[in-house]
DNA sequence: TACCCTGATGGATCGGGATCAACCGGCACC
DNA sequence: GGTGCCGGTTGATCCCGATCCATCAGGGTA
């Protein structure tokens, strides 16, 4: 769902991917939770245009008589069940989706069958832009949890954007964003040691969860440790020894998917790389 | 450079980034290459137009009316010598550009100072757009020999996108197919040996030629063997062990930056992953 | 020629994480 | 209750690739 928001400070109108949460939200869309039953489609604008989710937004200028047309471009909102996937591998790219509560995952399986996990989506973030290129679905986007997602038809999306001049340029960043977070992965994945990687997933999907106005210690994850390791390039016993070490060393606590980050500021250390560079920070490693 | 070329078959006029190659090229473009002296606008137009390269075009509804106009948001074309950064780190962002001629690099630093590849860039490719998200390049564009590259301003190619109906999702195509390859390389880094690494490293580029019309089994790398071993993740005595392994099993021959692929078919079974699964063919890899 | 510098190669050793295995707790099911 | 299954944890062992080191080939300079 697309929604707008007047910024309280900014002029303009933004413009944000996202919005109702479930669960932990603040203010004006917290009482209107609607999982269970299909609501109607002028109640879901107005939660969409009372959209509290600031970080997700970026200024576009946009007016309401364009709103309308942006809201022509969503369709009702898909409710998945834990394990539904949203498309599948080598479908056929017919819409790209924003995750508006839960959570998704998405994978690749290769031409032996094994998987791999490439990211995780949390609510305001979009799923489905590697299958602009290639009118064809990459990969297999999978509900991790009960997850409500927008839906934007791909065709109805592209009349809007000819419409609606400053959407396009949003709809760039956004999908220039997800370059920018797959090249991150890339160098967790091609520079850090194990312990590092654990501790950058952590960390980001703290970072996360404060964009969304929630809590940024207590993490409740929704994805398996199969799924961490496979996102992580690891194996599952490697990510559950280093969950048990990061314990022992009172970073955080870990009671199945429940975590909580004790000392943010040992999770920030573990994150850099200079760790192990370094003779002084070799032996520092060595003592932990 | 922006450029038309109507298909042989297809009705429609058909939109594409890059252009002119130097070195091995066919047909109209071949006899005017133009890396020592800078070329008028003109002559650059031309060029442009009777581009050769189909496989980075894709259709798009534009006329010769809108040819021009697209023809605006291109800045003359700058070159590049090996070792010159077509932007760096932190930089703000000004401009996509595309390859013409030559290859590059992108590169990021960590905080530590220590570098990773990101990916390199043949002629044809888009660089930058990671930058559109944060308004800031993150990374560093690096020329590996002698390169051209055509300059987008993003101010002028956003007022062309208004005015260019289809460009904008000819764009969004680009953009994305910048996703999906980082997807692969994910992969590759996630679950790929150290040689399966080096394979699929070695077809991408050979494929990348074959869509350039060049050579698909002589392969002149323009990267070092440490940009090649920080792209996979690996060290340097790593790629070099394995490029003469790959020689002595007959695969190909290894002349400093000289490479000729003797054998695609066995390259081509060296990047499956089944390799190390099943017992079979981990009596197999053993053997070689 | 001698010298240096950089990029590439090859050998010896070590260690981090994969692999294989056992085990445990929770849960659905008959 | 018993049984099987799945997700998670822990231990023992192994191996691939990193690390450290020496050497070599080219290329530039004086």
């Amino acid at each position: 769902m697309w929604c707008v928001k007047r910024g309280p400070t900014t002029a303009g109108v933004r413009l944000c991917f996202g919005l109702a949460l479930d669960g932990v939200t603040r203010g004006c869309v917290a009482h209107m939770e609607i999982n269970e039953t299909p609501l109607d489609i002028n109640q879901l604008r107005r939660s969409c245009r009372s959209c509290g989710l600031y970080e997700l937004c970026l200024p576009a200028g946009i007016n309401e008589a364009d709103l309308a047309q942006l809201d022509a471009a969503v369709r009702d909102k898909r409710v998945l069940a834990r394990g539904d996937s949203l498309f599948r591998q080598d479908d056929p790219f017919i819409s790209l989706y924003v995750v508006r509560s839960g959570s998704m995952k998405t994978v690749v399986a290769d031409a032996n069958g094994d998987t791999q996990v490439l990211g995780f989506h949390l609510p305001g973030e979009i799923v489905g832009v590697d299958a602009m290129a290639h009118d064809r679905h990459l990969c297999t986007a999978e509900a991790l949890e009960r997850t409500s997602v927008c839906e934007l038809p791909y065709p109805r999306l592209q009349q809007v954007l000819t419409q609606v001049p400053g959407l396009h340029r949003q709809l760039l960043r956004v999908v220039s964003r997800e370059v920018a977070s797959e090249q991150s992965h890339l160098v967790t994945m091609g520079r850090q040691q194990a312990q590092e990687r654990l501790a950058i997933f952590l960390r980001s999907l703290s970072e996360r969860f404060g964009r969304l106005s929630r809590d940024t210690v207590t993490l409740n994850l929704t994805m398996s440790r199969y799924d961490i390791a496979s996102y992580l390039g690891l194996v599952v016993e490697t990510v559950s020894r280093l969950f048990t070490k990061m314990e022992a060393m009172g970073v955080l606590t870990v009671s199945r998917k429940h975590i909580v980050i004790l000392r943010p500021d040992l999770l920030a250390v573990m994150c850099g790389s200079p760790g192990l560079k370094t003779p002084e920070a070799k032996q520092q490693s060595a003592r932990a």
